[in-house]
DNA sequence: TCATTAGGTTGACTATATCAACCTATTCAG
DNA sequence: CTGAATAGGTTGATATAGTCAACCTAATGA
């Protein structure tokens, strides 16, 4: 029988996650930017500045659907882009200080959700685990 | 700075596993449930018979959601319904004989993608990892 | 026996994802 | 130095997934 489990159980813990931040989203998601310009955000806090393509190779998402994703952001305020004397095709996005508040509102969120649902594991398993998923 | 990692890490991993089952999806996806299909089945596979609402518990989906997955599935002849006598109300689910030859074949498919993208681990690590999980 | 609850379904809608075509800037072989 | 190929990004069209509320029927229980 082959093993398909820790497919299985990674798609759980996701789903969970997700549904626990979409409970608390009002109080948090005060823009709307929703799970996926969540990530957006958060990838972007860690390894600004970033093209699109970093975003891509970052968040695993389609490049269509990532430039989507900017645009929204962009719109709301929460990100910029200038572009580079370089190269005259990419352009460079970074967060604006209010993008930068948002991170931080959304971080929270997302440790706290994380310590929810992560409470039966010992801060040795989630270092381990951290590790394991790092390696991947 | 509150930890996210986790939440990024599974995201990502998640998506890799989606991507690359699409990819290979001509190859073993012939009825065309797609990832949820797959999930469903998968995990009807290990809990038959399982009425509508396990399915929504094992797989953390809503429940509108799995009654359309469900239907879809019954309408490929993948799955089927029968009542039981002592509630009228709940239908058991289980799997046809051509649902449980798609679902070995689907089984086959995750894990030769597992066994692809958790390559860097040893397999200790991957049993490590299936622990931790499956504590969660 | 009537109000409440549980299992399931339907409708309407939003969010995500995917694929192909396309535009412009860069690169690089000849 | 020029034309073909490539890379970064955008747009359009469409498919898939997820969410929320309303609803129906069967069961439960004061």
């Amino acid at each position: 029988m082959p093993d398909t489990e820790i497919a299985h159980l990674t798609d759980r813990l996701m789903r969970r996650i997700n549904a626990t931040l979409n409970a608390k989203a009002d109080e948090f998601d005060h823009h709307s930017v929703g799970p996926v310009g969540g990530i957006f955000l958060l990838t972007l806090a860690e390894s600004e500045p970033a093209r699109i393509q970093d975003l891509v190779n970052l968040t695993s998402r389609d490049k269509a659907q990532t430039t989507r994703v900017v645009q929204m952001l962009e719109q709301k305020g929460l990100i910029e882009r200038r572009s580079t004397p370089d190269d005259a095709r990419v352009s460079l996005l970074s967060l604006t200080s209010e993008g930068r508040k948002t991170v931080g509102t959304i971080q929270h969120a997302v440790a706290e959700a994380l310590s929810e649902i992560l409470a039966p594991l010992s801060s040795a398993d989630k270092h381990d685990l951290k590790k394991i998923l790092r390696r991947i």
